[in-house]
DNA sequence: GTTGACGTCGACGTCGACGTCAAGGTTTAC
DNA sequence: GTAAACCTTGACGTCGACGTCGACGTCAAC
């Protein structure tokens, strides 16, 4: 197939589909005419980066698991190197939650301290003013 | 104080002190040479932003607090924006937090469904040469 | 023979928060 | 008077994963 169908196919797009092969994850054979030729393994190579890059692989990070399907493989997590990429990500993403339950902790007590400090000031407080400022800001 | 001095005392560098000021985030008034003068509140300002940054938020969603320090309250987070603000980052990071669980979860399984699936030949499995293949990698 | 949908390559644009020059002016210390 | 340490503006570079555009070739259908 060609590489628009490659594509459509993937879900991806044209460019995406020539950068990968400018970043050597991708190769292509050639049609006479010059046109990009892919074949069932091409596409399944695509779908395996779209997959690693979901659960948050950069490009190079997928590299070994390209590199492992090229060798033969049946997938691409097969083989040592691929395994211990995930691991590394597991580690990072593990990481990242920590930070990001701080972050939120954090953002949650400021938000509350803030609320705190809030002084509700009666002629706000007063219900009938609140639904009226409501409507007005409908 | 000069901008060399903000910087030092905020610990970030007179480029992004200038970069605040271009995104209108940070106003200075000039001495007659021409310098930045900046004073205690601008200090404040400064790490009201990076405090800001720290809990996830990007410069442009600092605004609310600036604009909030500068109409002359005490916090930054003394104003409706502001919490509005809050609210607006903490279902984010919640978003987030939810979205990479889930990513962390799907590579786990794959981690642990790789694991699985590799057979372990047993001249690597035999013990003497686990132990001289760690001595080799070291 | 021409229209339209495909393909080619090359090169610049995007986003955010600055980093890193370059080429100069100002002030202080010796 | 000159060196060091500050300051000024302007402009281009960084990172990742492509998007977008231009200028052109290819192929099937009408």
């Amino acid at each position: 197939m060609r590489i628009g169908e490659l594509a459509r196919r993937t879900g991806t797009t044209t460019r995406a589909l020539r950068f990968y092969e400018a970043q050597g994850l991708l190769t292509a054979h050639r049609s006479a005419n010059g046109y990009r030729e892919y074949d069932e393994d091409d596409l399944r190579l695509v779908t395996e980066i779209q997959t690693l890059q979901t659960v948050g692989m950069s490009l190079d990070d997928t590299r070994p698991f390209v590199e492992c399907l090229r060798s033969g493989h049946e997938t691409g997590d097969s083989c040592g190197d691929s395994i211990e990429m995930y691991r590394r990500k597991l580690a990072e993403v593990d990481a990242f939650l920590t930070r990001l339950g701080a972050v939120r902790a954090d953002l949650h007590d400021k938000l509350t301290e803030a609320l705190g400090r809030q002084e509700i000031p009666s002629y706000i407080a007063d219900p009938c003013v609140v639904s009226a400022v409501h409507h007005i800001r409908r």
